[in-house]
DNA sequence: CTGATTTAATTCACATGTTAAGTAATTAAT
DNA sequence: ATTAATTACTTAACATGTGAATTAAATCAG
């Protein structure tokens, strides 16, 4: 048993608490929207036109493809997504209408100014410097290891 | 719309990336041993012991209380854990049981190989930075903002 | 001591995470 | 060109995340 870092040292810990505290930044205006931080994430990557196909979408989202095919059906249902034809009939290829950008340029106005506000708290240099640790971290584990 | 942050270098997406990218570290032999990395904090949280109800296990785990209600259902029906008589009759008090802290110690051992090898691969000073940072942007955001 | 309030868990309903299996379309091999 | 293999996505089944409502026990106000 022994040797185990302390539990709130650990780096599993640290991250899921870290980004808890992060998306509670959000969570509440964007589910005044009618909207989960899940669903916004989808919408925020397809917006200014964007059509991407579910797999490219699923890896900038992050959101497994299960996942991802419920909540195309769930927008597409609310009229803020629709497909667009694709040359390879396999991929499901979608963007936002004219209602779905609509509804991101409104949320988007106040997640800026969250942003803003967690960059003002921790620091614009911390920040970008902890995202670039972040990704090396990332980088580094899908590598070797 | 303009000025979104491009996406990969987005806080929130990093924090996600990163997260997904440890915990896939350790996903594969916490299922080899038949749990869920969610089941494994719970039982981590445990042991050697430890004796801790519903609130204050599932502050420690980063885990909502209703998920915690399942978890501790499933352990208990795998005989992993158990409940303990707690003065406060509203409270659940739970600990490992010997089954449960033999799993923790048979899992722990390869835990720690894990950890081990990512300290080893990004670097043990950058790690404890990372998790100080992390913390630090935590209470940041917890306070004011 | 009784009723109102607060606290600790649970339950409910729905969204998402996760793995495995299944389906349809494309590509590769012969 | 026909079959086999691969790819893109979906479906299924179960675990967890999330917010709201509920229940039971403890505490507080009078």
């Amino acid at each position: 048993m022994a040797d185990a870092p302390r539990y709130d040292d650990s780096l599993t810990i640290a991250l899921l608490r870290a980004r808890e505290a992060v998306t509670a930044q959000f969570r509440d205006h964007v589910a005044a929207g009618g909207m989960t931080l899940t669903q916004w994430r989808v919408i925020r990557a397809l917006a200014g036109g964007t059509e991407l196909d579910t797999t490219t979408l699923a890896h900038r989202c992050v959101i497994l493809a299960p996942s991802l095919t419920r909540i195309i059906k769930t927008l597409e249902g609310r009229g803020l997504i629709e497909k667009v034809p694709a040359r390879d009939r396999r991929q499901r290829v979608v963007r936002l209408t004219a209602d779905g950008e609509a509804m991101f340029t409104e949320m988007w106005a106040v997640s800026k100014t969250r942003y803003a506000a967690i960059e003002a708290a921790f620091g614009r240099a911390e920040m970008f410097d902890l995202v670039e640790t972040l990704n090396r971290l990332r980088a580094v584990l899908e590598e070797d290891v």
